[in-house]
DNA sequence: ATACCCTGTAATTATAATAGTTACAGGTGG
DNA sequence: CCACCTGTAACTATTATAATTACAGGGTAT
């Protein structure tokens, strides 16, 4: 299972976005999420460091530096998830083996491919979409 | 990270199912991934339980139940991962703000539907297909 | 029947990732 | 200057994973 910074990270830029006008302490983000305000700081570092958002020390308050419809769920994942390989293959499997020997190529190649599609299905989604359906049921 | 089983288990199919006369002891199996025999009989006991393989008790060898074509990576990853969500979402955001009282349901959704894709992928790669990339060069 | 190799599984350990927390240095602005 | 804030290091608790030891009991050749 993936990690939930994923989860909580969107749901920080969602809040970011809904309220374009007000400075939102990480205190105020924090209760809404029902975490530590630390954990928040440490995911606006992240979103900083990719660009995602704007921050000023000691300043409250976020701010996106693109539209929300061009911040996507894959970017946010990116963010926050330093590995670019989904699944683990092991190591050192025996190489005097026929399958050892090239497995691990094998399984990368298999398991990049869908990671591929779930990354093209997470580029098509973005805060903007998100923020639709929070906001505008149908 | 999606841990090494997957991975594992698809190694110990595909070497069952390129040796389908030979009865490979747990201790074989585990020389070609290179890790503890018990590792490998327990991840075997999953493939069981999802009927993918049959054993006895006592006696080396496992075999599949059906070719290795009618054996997906998503049969695979089913077996041996029993949470369904592959993305974690946070328990109990602020249900008086906005935002959080509704995000678990969209992220639900957003997250279902990359995932659909990821295993619709999987479910297109077999046994066959490792197989064919493992011994086929072209 | 017995000796040997095997499976199935419980129990234990080591390691690593995650998330929560405390603490504090230093920026911001009334 | 003072109250409030960010950024970040450091520590802790919890959990997942994988490796390992141990052993009860099945299978089979002799």
């Amino acid at each position: 299972m993936i990690n939930t910074r994923v989860a909580v990270a969107v749901h920080i830029l969602a809040l970011i976005a809904s309220k374009p006008h007000e400075d939102l302490p990480s205190d105020y983000i924090a209760a809404s999420v029902n975490t530590n305000p630390v954990v928040i700081r440490r995911l606006l570092g992240m979103l900083k460091k990719a660009g995602l958002i704007q921050t000023t020390a000691g300043k409250a308050g976020a701010s996106l530096t693109r539209p929300p419809s061009d911040i996507s769920l894959l970017d946010v994942f990116r963010a926050v998830e330093p590995k670019d390989h989904l699944f683990a293959v092991h190591d050192n499997p025996n190489p005097h083996c026929p399958v050892g020997k090239s497995i691990r190529h094998v399984l990368d190649d298999a398991f990049g491919t869908a990671q591929a599609a779930l990354e093209r299905k997470l580029s098509s989604e973005t805060i903007e979409t998100i923020l639709h359906h929070l906001f505008e049921e149908e």
